[in-house]
DNA sequence: GTGATATATGAGCATATATTCAGATATGTA
DNA sequence: TACATATCTGAATATATGCTCATATATCAC
């Protein structure tokens, strides 16, 4: 019941030829941290819908907050970690704050993932 | 010091246009929660990792876990969430349980992710 | 049947995270 | 100066999440 050795598995059983290509396809680990948190940002729908209105228009925490139905504390938190991964630039004027995206690639991204869910919903898949 | 009156910036100070504007460009709400499901699945390491060895490899549980350093149970688990969201698909044979993927879309996904960081850790903005 | 192995799963825990709340800062107006 | 507004920020809270542990299930060998 319970495994004496959860080496067995490792040095006896795996598949090792496999588990060495496999590994060559894995990406860097900096490149996975880079890739886990760009992925993560986008993985909330608070910052998603931040960064698809930012994609058409210049808005200011105000504009933002009013058209998520967000609190503007929550949505100036949300801008400062988007500051901090240099996807968000801003522009003050007066008591302002204008943000606008400061990242081409991003969008591409955004757009391939809804490639994806639509594909995934309506597509070859019941 | 208190606002009085959080309707003021939504009613008078707004620029009405613009947030109009913003939310066209804003996708629907069943495609924002399937486009965050999405991406919060790539925005673990463990899952990303599983996701690019099976890319290129047909792999037991065993095998990712081994490979990735993982324990098994926490492997499996990942496997369900993966299994749940169509990602992959797996394979019985005897005893061991073989994984691949069950979608091409989201290659593309994390092949623009790849670019992506490494446009923004090495490109125009220093 | 027993015993071993490969995987799956539920509960519990520890950490991460998104929001709220209270207050601070900065700017504009009088 | 004083007061209001727009944004920012730290602390607290509530929820989400990824892992571990123990155990269950399924298959194989005997």
């Amino acid at each position: 019941m319970k495994r004496k050795n959860i080496e067995t598995c490792d040095v006896t059983y795996v598949h090792s030829r496999e588990v060495a290509s496999a590994r060559r396809a894995i990406p860097a680990e900096s490149t996975l941290e880079a890739l886990t948190e760009t992925f993560k940002v986008l993985g909330d729908m608070t910052r998603l819908k931040i960064m698809t209105a930012l994609s058409r228009e210049e808005l200011c925490v105000c504009d933002i907050a009013s058209l998520l139905g967000v609190s503007e504390s929550a949505i100036s938190h949300q801008l400062r970690f988007l500051k901090t991964m240099r996807l968000v630039k801003y522009r003050k004027a007066g008591k302002m704050v204008y943000y606008t995206l400061d990242d081409d690639h991003i969008q591409d991204l955004i757009r391939v993932g809804v490639h994806h869910v639509k594909e995934a919903s309506g597509g070859s898949r019941g």
